[in-house]
DNA sequence: GCTTATCGATTACAGGTGTAATAGTTTATG
DNA sequence: CATAAACTATTACACCTGTAATCGATAAGC
């Protein structure tokens, strides 16, 4: 799968709450939310339909879009490569700068202790 | 400061590690590395001098390269937009897809279990 | 049925990127 | 000194991206 832009990314997030959707519906969400003309909008599903990341059913003269590419494979591939440039892999020194910069919410912690309860759990007996 | 590309990023990292540095001594470093081309390490020092990433002193025929953009600067800025740009702000679900991946080392673990307590502590009296 | 509105497909075009080659300049070397 | 070697600066070029406009086909309305 060809990587997807950032243009590219904003069109999927739509198709990712909502699926099958037409064109139209796309455009709808998104002139509200970036100002991006109808055209780009259709020339940026036709770049995702390109490169594998959607598909479409035909519904008489319109299309019904769907993403193929998921957003967890999405999320998935996008940190294990952000990580790997940008701090060498490791993942602490990443939510470290967030906890310095005091952009860590009462809930992130609370997330991530649960996340690291659970990882003991099932890492006891190692 | 005009975004920093991924070859350029590779180039900066090396600066990252030690600087003042020749073109030479960068191109050396990434030969192996990258198997970049002499002219291609230039190009990529060229254009981070450009965007005002880099900085040169001359040293007789040759200059001496240190990077301007630090790297603690560039992880906190891309942090935070890649944070906002795939998972709508959250820190927490990157961490947890990590986990499920079984990404996480023992090593991981233990910091994030830092931080926190760092974080606790200095959070107490809210 | 013919014309018009509406779709998707194709084309456009400037700026960024990866990946160099060539030109121009200055320093060594013979 | 003159020439070659070694640097940096400039230029190249194809592909990607953002941002549309135009073309061609098709469906809807009169």
């Amino acid at each position: 799968m060809k990587d997807i832009s950032q243009a590219e990314l904003e069109v999927l997030k739509v198709l990712w709450q909502q699926a099958p959707v037409t064109a139209n519906q796309v455009v709808e969400v998104l002139a509200d939310a970036s100002q991006w003309h109808e055209k780009t909008v259709k020339t940026l599903l036709n770049r995702l339909v390109t490169k594998g990341a959607v598909s479409f059913e035909k519904d008489g003269r319109a299309y019904l879009y769907s993403p193929v590419l998921q957003q967890v494979d999405y999320q998935m591939k996008e940190s294990q490569s952000f990580i790997q440039r940008v701090f060498a892999g490791r993942i602490a020194p990443l939510v470290a700068g967030f906890a310095q910069q005091d952009k860590l919410a009462e809930q992130d912690i609370a997330e991530l202790k649960q996340l690291i309860a659970r990882w003991e759990q099932e890492n006891k007996n190692d």
